[in-house]
DNA sequence: TAAGATAAGGCACTGAGTGACATGACGCCA
DNA sequence: TGGCGTCATGTCACTCAGTGCCTTATCTTA
């Protein structure tokens, strides 16, 4: 089991050091293998494809995010919920920032990692709707629908610009503060027009809340605030 | 002349037809030339990959795009103008709803054809982003880039959004107009926030409109309206 | 009609990705 | 200690996408 890890990882910094000399296209899976001591056939065993040794793990990513997304709170504001989903993936390029800025160096010269790297984000945008739009299942309007790619395009595309900031500052800073900064101007923008109709229907709802005697206010208010999604300067609720 | 756009045609509609009949990869690109009546080195000729016989000519859709936003007027709202370009690629889809149909059909089954055509739209948002960002390339302040990267995407979105939706009623009904109803609800959220700071700026200039004597008020008007996209009922003008 | 450009064919080659089967290490149980 | 199953790995052979190079046809223009 170790030397299987062992073999994956050999595999990957074997295919990210020799992209990086030769190119991309220029170096074969059979270099690989060699490089990382390991036959051909293992290296397919490992990745489906040679774009696959390169980039992170998305596939698992996209696990947790998925994960993440069905145990969210049903009470929290959808538009917060694939906020903090989209911090998930950052955490992973956050993880080892030396290899992310190898990647992104890889991704920027070569189209074909690119290309896989787009078609990856667009999974969690994906994944974002389909959270947005379970959580008004009920209630088919297709202008929520319209709403929901929007504010989950609208959170990628804030993902993708920190990210590719903080990539090219060579991994400097703290990249969860400037998404945190980024969502919440977004969120500013978005925030009244997506949960919109539903914030209509939400004025109205009972909300139970669960405490101690000894809880402070203050504590409380944060509780609700973190739940519904807002803060006593957000224009929607002020 | 007229030979090679009738292979390529011919090359097209083989790819498609026997990818939909026995599936995309089980059709190779042997099959597609000898259906088509050429040899195989010839497919090769007008076509980069398999996948390119199969999708719209996104590369030269772009080239359209482009051309249209460096000659887009530089008084009207960026917004807008993106929107309309979004419109023409639209347009290349609502041209033959026929063939786009079978095509949404393949890429709903095929993963490599929906990466493909995934990999497209993001580069129209790219050359949207950087028509924005050319807008207010004297102002590089990162709030601007973020808003312009979260706009481009919100349009990318609701284009494709109309389109899917558009492609599943098998190509019936009117989608430009559904595009103008998605785009101005999208306007409607984001048009403040993404030119809020240049709108502060824009108050103060002065505009000079030419016109003639003749030249009806309300046609004045009109002209105003399309240059700086704003209308009467647009709260943000109001 | 000759010359020159341009599209198409033929052919051989590289390299990604897959399938089938063999081997070798390791742990488990008798 | 020996037999057994399992799982990662290795070996070999194969398909097919995509490219380079050279040849052949076709069309244009002087």
């Amino acid at each position: 089991m170790s030397a299987r890890r062992d073999a994956r990882r050999e595999l990957m910094s074997a295919a990210i050091g020799l992209s990086l000399d030769a190119g991309f296209d220029a170096t074969t899976v059979d270099e690989i293998a060699k490089a990382a001591g390991v036959a051909r056939r293992t290296f397919f065993r490992h990745f489906r494809t040679k774009e696959d040794a390169i980039l992170p793990d998305h596939d698992a990513c996209l696990g947790r995010v998925t994960e993440f997304l069905e145990s969210a709170s049903p009470l929290r504001s959808p538009l917060l919920v694939i906020a903090d989903a989209a911090g998930i993936v950052l955490d992973m390029y956050a993880e080892d920032p030396e290899t992310a800025v190898k990647r992104y160096e890889l991704t920027r010269r070569v189209p074909a990692l690119r290309e896989w790297e787009i078609a990856a984000t667009s999974r969690y945008q994906r994944a974002f709707v389909g959270y947005m739009n379970g959580r008004r299942a009920k209630d088919e309007r297709p202008e929520f629908r319209l709403r929901h790619e929007v504010a989950s395009a609208a959170v990628v595309a804030a993902h993708n610009h920190v990210l590719r900031g903080w990539l090219r500052s060579a991994g400097r800073g703290d990249v969860r503060a400037r998404l945190a900064a980024a969502i919440s101007e977004v969120t500013k923008a978005l925030g009244p027009w997506v949960d919109g109709l539903e914030a209509e229907a939400a004025a109205d709802e009972v909300m139970v809340v669960l405490t101690t005697r000894r809880t402070p206010l203050w504590k409380i208010a944060e509780e609700i605030e973190a739940v519904t999604g807002r803060s006593d300067d957000d224009p929607a609720t002020r």
